[in-house]
DNA sequence: TTGCTTTTCAAACATTTGTATGAAACTATC
DNA sequence: GATAGTTTCATACAAATGTTTGAAAAGCAA
């Protein structure tokens, strides 16, 4: 058997089980299982069960980001160069929320799995995670060209709130649907990427008013701390 | 020794430590160290180590959801009866930000134990988050009493978005601060909650113009898939 | 004190886990 | 077809970890 072929069923192995069972259930012993394959095998081929957990993680990481940059730059191209905010912002959550939401998707082994790694965390994929931030300086960039008008400040909160949305959908998916009883349609992907997108863009036209949001009613009583419960 | 004492040592160490160094890398004999306790004695008051950090989490969500519902019932009294809908989203998000956030918060072991359940999320944690719904719920009631034209789904999105920005701020604030070169403020918590709930009120009233939300450009081309990378 | 319950303690248990080893099987090049 | 390099395999290793045990200690009521 050919080296590659051994290494790649490890790979599809680990990320079905991780996807189905999340990284604290899962040992070698349970992948080399399921990929048939011998136990040392993995440290063979990717030197530890960390580095094998990186390269999946890695390699998904890369295509979402590869995915995001082409939308924008269709979107640069559609508009001569300079792409409309909301089109911008749909690029960021679009792969994202396209790959992990939806009815079909709950096939996708590799959209369960970047589920599980935004669920789970462990410490090879928080490092990877860490590192992940000069790919946002692409769209921040953009963001910039796109609102010359506002700050830098804003353009991050915004930025940021976008990914808060569309991650947080994610993560909490299951949570959602039982809180409104089913009434949020998850499975309208199209719909959700929307009011992301939408809301996204409301966030970052409040910078363009004033530097400071305007709403800021007088609530903090004294006696409200963390202490008096 | 009275037994209270023991137990409530280790419910610190555990906290402590936990807070510290994260659930991944703290194990029993870590904590009765810190605690001066023998190990046994986790087991004896606790049960095993999985109660012991419920026990830890589940007192923290109780003191989170009475500061929460006692900030919506002050603003409510404050409104004989009815509360705005800018009180009810800072009822829901205050008391986290503000336990989380903030340059002195750095030494509160309550906060940075919540940040840290908030980031790993191990199983005993896990399972108390997904019946945490029903708490959500009086918050949806006093939004529908705020805003009646509202549908339920809008309204479900909106709280959803909401716990998004705020929770997705505690978990990535490193991120954003280095992403944004310490542009963002993740030391102005008053600030933060303002742009939360000023976001998450303009989310809310997407819904009151049309039930759909209204930006939705053509931006989903035929080759833009999950392939073509 | 006596007797009973609760709590502490040191030690051991039992597994699980990732990793390392060294020989065997395989592949390809000469 | 011999040889060198690569890959596979069964097995062992070593360390960590949550849990259990049974006896000692402490607390407390009669």
């Amino acid at each position: 058997m050919p080296s590659d072929q051994t290494r790649s069923a490890i790979l599809a192995a680990a990320e079905r089980l991780y996807a189905d069972r999340g990284f604290g259930d899962v040992t070698l012993r349970d992948i080399v299982a399921e990929a048939n394959v011998n136990l040392a095998a993995v440290n063979y081929h990717f030197g530890s069960k960390d580095e094998l957990i990186a390269e999946l993680f890695v390699t998904r990481s890369i295509q979402t980001n590869r995915e995001r940059l082409n939308e924008l730059k269709v979107a640069e191209e559609r508009g001569g160069g300079r792409a409309s905010i909301e089109d911008i912002m749909r690029a960021l959550v679009g792969p994202t929320l396209r790959g992990c939401l939806g009815p079909d998707r709950e096939g996708s082994t590799a959209a369960r799995f970047m589920i599980r790694a935004s669920i789970e965390s462990v410490p090879p994929i928080r490092r990877i995670k860490n590192r992940e931030v000069d790919h946002l300086r692409k769209f921040a960039a953009a963001m910039r060209r796109a609102m010359p008008a506002s700050n830098d400040t804003e353009l991050y909160w915004g930025l940021h709130f976008a990914l808060s949305m569309a991650h947080h959908t994610i993560r909490e998916k299951e949570r959602l649907l039982k809180l409104s009883e089913g009434k949020c349609d998850l499975d309208d992907v199209a719909g959700i990427i929307d009011r992301v997108v939408t809301v996204s863009v409301m966030a970052l036209t409040i910078g363009e008013v004033a530097s400071k949001p305007p709403v800021r009613p007088a609530v903090m009583h004294g006696r409200l701390t963390r202490q008096d419960l």
